[in-house]
RNA sequence: GUGGACGUAGCUCAGCUGGUAGAGUCCCGGGUUGUGAUCCCGGUUGUCGUGGGUUCGAGUCCCAUCGUCCACCCCA
């Protein structure tokens, strides 16, 4: 043997003994959207680096050290994308889809940052991603969260909370900054080694502090609520209101604050404790200026992800992943000229009944291995061909999964004696 | 990028104070010359993560390295 190929730290597979949740988690996150008037819309991993830049923020953490970014043949800069929302933005400028026109996309697919892997957090992950564009709200930002809870409940998912905030317009938060940085300057002295360096890039962060040493400073700092221009206060107060009458319980925090710069307004993350340090499952917001920032027409938008891996864990842990899809009928075969047969007779079975899951004993193996193999593979039935059966022209059924006894059926007539010994099957 | 724990059969793991590996499971065969899941019997599988060091002797001790996990940080 050669030496093995070690797979890329941070990017997992997924295996068919986990692929039932995550299909079930895309189906039905697909078939709710649909019913939400979202339409899905594809772009590609990779786009130029600059977009991102420009989208996300300099001076954040994802595109400061997490971006997966390399020169391609031509001399670009390109860079594999961290999340979703700068490519589909950019594909609707691109696309001139913008002109007063109004979008509800969803979009889904790997995303990549380089971060040290632990429980939840993956180098290679995956999103879904929702974004309404031309709405100003609040009207929208309440019909997508609606949407989520929706989702969760539908998924069996319960261990979930919702926080929302607002921060404001961009001016609103300017200023708040500036007297949050005052504040803390005044503090200095009182600050760990992280909020220092936060100070400087991102001083909002120093509020998400775990430090308990840290508390009492960040109780008695300037809230951002409390600095919010006009507009925006109605904006979350229509928003906390509908939530309300919709009985969709949430908690303000005024330190959520999200880890890129585009947002503005609404934000809101549903949390878990369920998972660990990572316990963001599904977060967006308001992000009225991005389109304008990236050479858009002026365009309002609202969005938000959901992190694939975190949500089938939470789905695992309900216990609300489905099994495996079993075989209905798995056709044993004994003998040379019944091994030949059963190839065509399958064949004419699935002609005969589309839909059914027939597997055929593969690779030969004696009667007893058979047998193995069909009571593995889940098949409600097995069908048994051997060369005594095909002299007689006829073909024994056994059901595998209660005590009954096995039957004959003439291979003319096989097709229907396997619909209704399935029919029966079933009832228990 | 920083810290901690852990790397022994395909999988889950045992291996005490150093004496060159074991269980369960899986797979295969037999008990049943054509009948599974149970039971009984038998069989295959390891560069003990990798490289170096200490030692008469290392899975066991030391160093390095790679990898995994968890946490910090950050976020989905």
């Amino acid at each position: 043997m050669s030496e093995q190929i070690q797979p890329v730290r941070g990017m997992n597979d997924v295996l068919p003994a986990e692929i039932t949740a995550w299909q079930r988690l895309e189906s039905t996150a697909r078939q709710l959207l649909a019913e939400y008037g979202y339409q899905e819309i594809r772009v590609p991993m990779v786009e130029r680096t600059e977009l991102f830049q420009r989208a996300i923020g300099e001076y954040t953490d994802v595109v400061e050290k997490e971006m997966y970014t390399f020169v391609d043949q031509g001399g670009d800069s390109l860079t594999l994308r961290p999340e979703g929302t700068a490519g589909v933005m950019r594909a609707l400028i691109s696309n001139g889809l913008l002109r007063g026109q109004r979008h509800k996309l969803w979009c889904d697919g790997p995303m990549f940052r380089h971060e040290r892997p632990q429980k939840g957090r993956y180098r290679q992950f995956h999103q879904i991603d929702v974004e309404a564009v031309g709405f100003a709200g609040p009207d929208v930002d309440v019909e997508l969260i609606a949407l989520t809870a929706r989702l969760w409940r539908r998924l069996g998912i319960e261990r979930v909370r919702l926080q929302i905030n607002s921060l404001g317009t961009p001016e609103a938060r300017r200023i708040y900054r500036e007297k949050l940085v005052e504040y803390l300057r005044a503090h200095h002295d009182q600050l760990d080694a992280d909020s220092r360096r936060r100070l400087e890039g991102n001083p909002l962060r120093v509020l998400d502090s775990k430090n308990p040493e840290m508390r009492a400073l960040i109780e008695a700092a300037p809230v951002l609520t409390d600095h919010l221009d006009g507009e925006s206060r109605e904006h979350f107060a229509a928003l906390c209101a509908a939530l309300e009458a919709l009985g969709i319980p949430f908690s303000v925090n005024p330190r959520l604050v999200r880890g890129l710069d585009y947002y503005s307004r609404t934000v809101f993350e549903w949390i878990t404790d369920a998972l660990g340090a990572q316990d963001a499952v599904c977060s967006g917001g308001r992000y009225d200026g991005l389109i304008a920032q990236l050479g858009g027409e002026p365009t309002p938008g609202i969005g938000f992800a959901m992190g694939i891996e975190r949500l089938v864990a939470l789905m695992t842990q309900a216990g609300a992943v489905p099994a495996p899809a079993a075989a209905d009928v798995f056709v044993v075969v004994n003998g040379e000229r019944a091994a030949a047969y059963g190839l065509q007779l399958v064949e004419r079975l699935r002609d005969a009944l589309p839909g059914r899951r027939f597997e055929l004993n593969l690779g030969g193996g004696n009667f007893k291995a058979q047998f193995r193999r069909a009571d593995r593979s889940g098949a409600a039935l097995a069908v048994i061909l051997g060369d005594d059966e095909l002299a007689r022209g006829v073909a024994a059924l056994k059901p595998l999964r209660r005590d009954a006894g096995q039957s004959e059926s003439p291979l003319p007539d096989l097709a229907a004696a396997i619909q209704s010994a399935l029919a029966t099957a079933v009832e228990t």
